[in-house]
DNA sequence: ACTTTTGCACTGACCAGTCAGTTCAAAAAC
DNA sequence: GTTTTTGAACTGACTGGTCAGTGCAAAAGT
């Protein structure tokens, strides 16, 4: 994980890059044992002693463990948007259509999950959740990256690419949910399986290519 | 929720009858709070209380807050199971096709999340967890339900139906995804939907009619 | 050159509070 | 008479957060 890649070295601190090394060490060790246990069950004690540092540092660092774990999201989740945004502008830049951009999307978000799959579960573990100090943060930044889906979603209708009956913010849940599924599936059980594999049925799914002679092509 | 109407099924007789009672509202009261707060940081105290029993009555109906846990995985998804299979011996009774069987399993599936959220939200936030005590528990009833969609999946190919090039568990585990997100999305993010509009869009999805008129892509 | 001071980054023992799980006598329900 | 539930007290381990103090590199003072 390398879940802190933009921060600058020359902002706020007078004493060179120490301390942004030591935060990445600790979004780093915080995001693997997140995904492993959860939150709660995850103690502070641990993440200090699995970054090699003391626990003091963690409250040098962050206020608090709930805003450790805020400033992860926020950061790997930003990763994700960027990465998706990027595969749909190099697709339209290629001349591609905007179902290519979707696949083009498809393969990011693999590629996200792929390299970053310690957050991608902590991610969906913690989405639909209530009561809890995160969630106005969790919704702002899942609206971004979903956004990003439904305006290739519109775009599409708009150029007559896409049926204009397609509902885009439940297509877009599903597509999301369908690759983050796939993904997680793909990892935790036959992590044998290349990423290539993968995007060929997922994408088989999204060009409806899943029945057999009569529904796909001619 | 109504997660324990299974348990009925024997011991109705002897005595039996107040004790699954209380376990039953044990159940409701874990899946809820285990929901919104997870299940490290939901008590037993809490349980005990929302259920409206006292702590002494957990532990001597379960051995332990983990084991009450497991059972009430291993309740939920049976019950899952079964409606999912239900749908599909139902449509294939009335002389559908595969594709009209997966389509009703997405519905069974929707009906299920529409019914018990907070079910769904527990399971699908402890399903990709490693390092947990109930982490085989978890796996053997995620593949119970995995199974279903697969089989009918190899039915359709058998009958010439689906495409062979399909990859049954990657499709299937995608179908699972994209059901469970764009739900979960739908209860959390515009519950005023119907579940008939949720249906369609997936339907539409899964039957490859996103595409506008010509289906696929040339 | 050398000493002294400054203050950032870090340390780790410590504290006050919390929680799972135990115990058990007595009451309630069957 | 037996099963189930109650409810409050108790334990012992664990946790988030604190804080007085350490180390050290650069700046200031001599």
């Amino acid at each position: 994980m390398t879940i802190g890649a933009m921060e600058s070295s020359r902002t706020v601190d007078s004493g060179g890059g120490r301390r942004q090394a030591t935060r990445q060490k600790l979004y780093e060790a915080a995001v693997t044992l997140i995904a492993e246990q959860g939150f709660s069950a995850t103690t502070v004690d641990e993440i200090a002693e699995r970054a090699g540092v003391a626990k003091g540092t963690v409250y040098y660092n962050f206020a608090s463990k709930s805003v450790l774990f805020e400033e992860l999201l926020r950061h790997g989740v930003g990763l994700l948007t960027a990465s998706l945004r990027e595969a749909s502008e190099r697709t339209a830049r290629e001349g591609g259509s905007k179902v290519d951009a979707l696949d083009a999307m498809i393969r990011a978000g693999l590629v996200f999950i792929d390299r970053y799959p310690a957050f991608t579960q902590l991610y969906v573990a913690e989405l639909w959740r209530t009561n809890r100090a995160w969630q106005s943060t969790l919704m702002v930044v899942r609206q971004q990256a979903v956004a990003v889906v439904e305006d290739v979603l519109r775009d599409g209708i708009a150029a007559g690419e896409l049926s204009d009956e397609i509902d885009i913010p439940l297509t877009a849940a599903a597509l999301v949910g369908m690759v983050l599924v796939a993904a997680l599936d793909w990892q935790a059980f036959q992590p044998e399986r290349s990423l290539d594999d993968v995007h060929a049925a997922l994408s088989r799914l999204l060009q409806g290519r899943v029945g057999g002679e009569r529904a796909g092509r001619g």
